[in-house]
DNA sequence: GCTCATGCTGCACTGAGTGTCATGGCATCC
DNA sequence: GGATGCCATGACACTCAGTGCAGCATGAGC
């Protein structure tokens, strides 16, 4: 009855079988307490069947990062330039969390698990690490010809990918039952406050002649100006004036 | 003759020993072609010793951070209120920078290593997360009571981190060439633009009022004010007044 | 029925990492 | 000076992750 007619549907449920007798184990006796052996011989497998399926042992408990970072580049590789570069990549960073909530009973066990198996910790940082290289990578582009664009497309990779995992993990502690859209969307508000478009006039120290009475096509638009604390007064509201008068 | 009457000196040279012997191995013939039993037997001794000087393999190419890793938390700990939080973890991250520093040959073979094996590159990946996690501790202590403090604490850690990394390995590139403080310094630079001091303002927008006329001990320290776009113009001179006459 | 391909299994092997015990130097104490 | 205890090292055996290889099933195509 199980017609295996559709393409992607219907895939081998051995890597499944494996997945799920990895976890039983890995939650009832710890995950360094398991080995292989005793997985396979759960699922009922030939020991060598596992590696087919999983590269080491650390990799069964992240059996979809890989489909999600190339999911990632995909999308990071869609988009022109028509969008706004920081906003793009909190987009292309929510994509993470999709997978993450998809799944939050399973998302939860596997975070405790990685907070106390160090070598799980050091998987997970090489994976978020590659999903912070595909966000730099794209920033790169999209800030080539910028002063210190590869340095601006690091430092805010680099941010994005920490506001998402704050907003993650305030989520996983509450063991999945809160909103974790909602946690992530305020992390990654926060960082496009700080980055996106004014990021250019807050690197620059000095008055920055953006007209203050244009119309605000962004109600959270923001205009900075900045300079030394020790500028005398006059100089200040002279140029306040003048950027003022550019209206 | 080598009187061995200093305190701190004098340690087994096993050690350096073995570091010695694996990185000439290392650089000969690859990291993952070298076996642990090819680096004692260069180095002349057993090979239990090698696990009793270096918890595993991949500890034996980063015989340093532990006691860079030390000096950080020293340094944070022992900074009281006085400091300028973003400041002071630029600080810190440059005793990382430091260390690399010392030694440019060993650091620039290293970084040829890291690069090219991927199990040395979770390895710095993980150690580089325990730098993160001591600023990020540091600074949640900072900015505590601030309205998401414990978000821009790791906000501004990643930051931080991404950009002493992305001037570090300009240096490493160069083959330790360059001049490696200056490179770090002005990606810290950057970082201190958007963060520092005004990061608060920046990220609340509403009126700030920091004491401008203030003695300036900081030569490039910076004021920002912000407002949404469509704010009057009345209100913004009415708070720039009241901000002024505070001093 | 034969064959070829594919996927699974068992087996043997390498190499990292650990526990245990014996040894041998070295300082101390009597 | 000799006995004692400590500590660093070394030697051996063991577990377990990961790999290469060879055999064996099943299922499709001719």
């Amino acid at each position: 009855m199980s017609s295996s007619s559709a393409a992607p549907a219907a895939k081998p449920p051995m890597r499944e079988a494996l997945v799920a007798a990895a976890f039983r184990l890995f939650v009832e006796r710890g995950y360094e307490q398991t080995t292989v052996d005793d997985i396979v011989a759960l699922a009922g497998v030939g020991r060598r069947s596992f590696f087919r399926y999983f590269p080491s042992k650390e990799d069964v408990v992240f059996p979809d990062h890989e489909r999600c970072l190339a999911e990632m580049t995909a999308f990071l590789a869609a988009g022109g330039a028509e969008h706004e570069p920081v906003r793009r990549v909190c987009d292309a960073a929510r994509l993470v969390l999709r997978m993450y909530a998809e799944n939050p009973a399973f998302s939860v066990q596997r975070y405790r698990l990685t907070k106390q198996v160090p070598g799980l910790r050091a998987y997970e940082l090489s994976v978020v690490w590659r999903y912070e290289r595909a966000l730099a990578e794209y920033l790169r582009g999209r800030f080539v010809g910028l002063p210190d664009g590869t340095l601006r497309a690091d430092v805010v990779a680099a941010a994005v990918v920490a506001a998402h995992n704050n907003g993650l993990r305030s989520w996983l502690r509450s063991d999945g039952e809160g909103d974790a859209g909602a946690a992530v969307d305020h992390a990654l508000g926060h960082v496009q406050k700080v980055f996106g478009r004014s990021a250019t006039a807050a690197a620059a120290p000095r008055v920055n002649p953006v007209p203050i009475g244009a119309p605000a096509e962004d109600p959270d638009d923001v205009v900075v100006l900045a300079c030394r604390r020790d500028t005398p007064l006059w100089r200040v509201v002279r140029e306040l004036e003048r950027a003022f008068d550019r209206t």
